[in-house]
Parts: structure tokens; sequence; C-alpha cells
RNA sequence: GGUGCCAUAGCUCAGUUGGUAGAGCAACGGACUGAAAAUCCGUGUGUCCCUAGUUCGAUUCUUGGUGGCACCA
């Protein structure tokens, strides 16, 4: 059966480059699973692949969307798994290689169908919270799912105003809509993480920030300062240097926040992937040699 | 050289009218199903600078050091 490699880890472990090497091993191209290099203009501060990589695999998710375009999980869930069913037809290997926990999960497992919450409705229950605080969402989320109520994370503002959105939007509980799909997919899956010991993860991501800036992190981060509330750049490397435009701090100041910001972006990460007793772990401070050549075995065990 | 102030958690500092101590940030751990590089939650033993004294008991008071800062020479 023909199989998606998943290649996952922390940011700043090394993905884009050993990814590139295992495609052109398989012979295959890259879906990129990457919440924030599938936006333009993003390019140095999420660390994509240089137009020079582009040019060695194909390509797919990178670079793809303006800033102001929405997107999700659940839209990359759809788009991935049909041109991943689409690619496999020619290929026998597909790499899926990013770091967004939730794209990966969206792939593997699938999420439920849930109505997208329109634009009239988000700003409306936005506009309730800011008026009357999170106590009056969270007494509207319980008297329209009791069930969620119980289960959610009440402190959590974002967790409470889109539960009560989605059970606004669809008309029923949002409980009622969580199913947990665990859909079937027609491919194969095998995972890989790559991982290294915390010290040298967090030194590597020192200093490729350092390597950010002086490839002009600054400038990029400057032409998107009028689109700062956009979603896609509340994100690390972006709204730390927002801040020093804004002359709250810096430059000094904002680039440290920008690499703490990113060791605990790993770190979160780390959390999330541990608990995936499917990955196959590589800690690619321990000496691993060829690792390339390791992951068609790692294949075949579970084939 | 003299005088004054300061020395407590990785950092900035609070505090104990003498009963061995606590905030913010950092760090660490966790949650997470349609905004996820988002959003949220939990975790605080540290020679209270060193020394000698007073005291049942000193991080707290006193003596003498050491280091830092300020002012005066």
């Amino acid at each position: 059966m023909n199989t998606l490699l998943v290649l996952l880890g922390p940011t700043g472990v090394g993905k884009t480059e050993l990814s590139l090497q295992v495609a052109e091993r398989l012979k295959s191209p890259i879906v990129s699973s990457d919440s924030r290099q599938i936006y333009k203009h993003m390019t140095i501060g999420t660390a994509a692949p240089t137009d020079e990589q582009l040019q060695r695999v194909p390509h797919y998710f990178v670079e793809m969307l303006e800033p102001e375009d929405y997107y999700s999980a659940s839209q990359f869930e759809d788009d991935a798994v049909s041109l991943i069913e689409k690619l496999l037809k020619t290929h026998p290997f597909v790499v899926m290689s990013g770091g967004s926990m939730m794209y990966i999960d969206a792939v593997c497992k699938g999420i439920d169908e849930i109505p997208t919450i329109d634009e009239k409705l988000r700003k409306e229950v936005y506009e309730l919270y800011e008026k009357e605080g999170l106590d009056s969402i969270r007494a509207r989320l319980k008297i329209l799912d009791p069930v969620f109520y119980n289960q959610v994370d009440l402190k959590n503002p974002k967790r409470v105003i889109h539960a009560l959105e989605i059970c606004l939007m669809a008309g029923k509980p949002y409980s009622s809509l969580r199913t947990n799909p665990n859909k079937k997919r027609s491919f194969r899956i095998v995972k890989v993480g790559f991982t290294r010991n915390r010290e040298e993860l967090y030194d590597r991501i020192n200093r490729r920030v350092d390597k950010m800036i002086e490839d002009g992190l600054v400038e990029e981060a400057r032409k998107l300062y009028p689109k700062r509330h956009l979603n896609s750049l509340n994100t690390v490397g972006y709204k730390e240097l927002f801040e020093y435009f804004d002359g709250n701090c810096s430059l000094d100041f904002a680039i440290e926040k920008i690499k703490q910001h990113s060791r605990n972006y790993a770190r979160k990460q780390l959390t999330w992937f541990n608990k995936d007793k499917e990955i196959n772990w590589i800690n690619l401070s321990e000496g691993e040699t060829d690792v390339v050549e390791k992951i068609p075995g790692l294949i075949k065990i579970h084939s």
C-alpha cells in the first residue's frame, strides 16, 4: 500500500533539510504541514524553504496564501488528504513535513465536522465578550451546551467563546458534534519524529533567530506591520517585532523574546508529540549517522 | 582615602517589629478536535554575601570583612 511518511519534530530541529534528503531518496514530493509557512511574505520569520530548496523537490502548501486569507486545520485536512491521495497514485511515497501539531493530526486522524463560523457571528460574540466579559459567554454556553460546559477549560476565553460560536452557528450543542472521528485513510501512515537534546535544540533555535535577523527579518516584519492584527501574523518572530515598532521595547529585547518564544513553542510541540505513541523517534543529538538511509527501514517495520 | 546606601530564587525586587521567606518575569510540566507559531492551566529550598557576637533561637539586631552603587576628597 502506498505510504504517507510523516516527518515531524519541534521547530529548529532540522526538519527542512532532512525532509528534502528523504524526499529525494524516495522520489517523493513534499506536502508541508506548517500553518505559517503556508503564507506568503513571511519566508524569513517562518524559516520557510529557500527558493533553492523548493527547486530540489516539488512542494505543496508553502507560500500559498496571502496573510489575509482564512485557513484552518480542517481546511488543511480536506485539501491535504485529497492532494495526498492524488499524489499517491503516481508515487509510492509522499513525504509530509512540518511541525503544526493540529495540522498533522487533522490529516492522520481527521477532525469533526463543525460549521465554519461566519465573520458576522464571530464579531457579535466577540463584542459580547468585550462588553459583558467571559462570565456572560460561559453562562450562555451553559444553557446551550451543558455537556461541553463541564468539559471545557472555563478559564480559556478562546475555547469558551469558540464553543458558543459553534452552538450558535450549528443550532445544536457543540458536544453533539464532537465524535472524535479517527477517520480511516486510504493510505498507510508512518510517522517519524526528529528530536534533539534540549540544550542543543535551544542553541540551534537561538542561532537560527540571529541568522533570521541577519537575513532581514526586521525589514520583512516592517512590511507586514500594517497587517499586524491578522491571525496569520499572530506569530512568533513578528509579534515581538511589532512591539518594537510600537516603541514598547528595544530591538535587542524583541530579539531575545523571539528566541524565548521559539523555545517555548518547541517545548509545547514536544509535549504534544510525546502523547502520540505512533511516532518513531530519531534523536539527532545521539550521533545518528545517515538518518536518511534509516528511514526506509523504519517504513518496512510498519508494513 | 572618608561618609552613606545596598547585598534574599536564574533575573528584578518585596518581606520577616528575631521563630529559616514570597511576587513578577524566566525556567520546567501539562491541556488542546474548524484562528493552533494560537489560547489556557499547574509547579517556588533558596548556603536570605562571609565572619564573630547577643539570644532558647539570627536571614532579620551588633562587630569585623568582602563586593557593588552614590556622594565627598
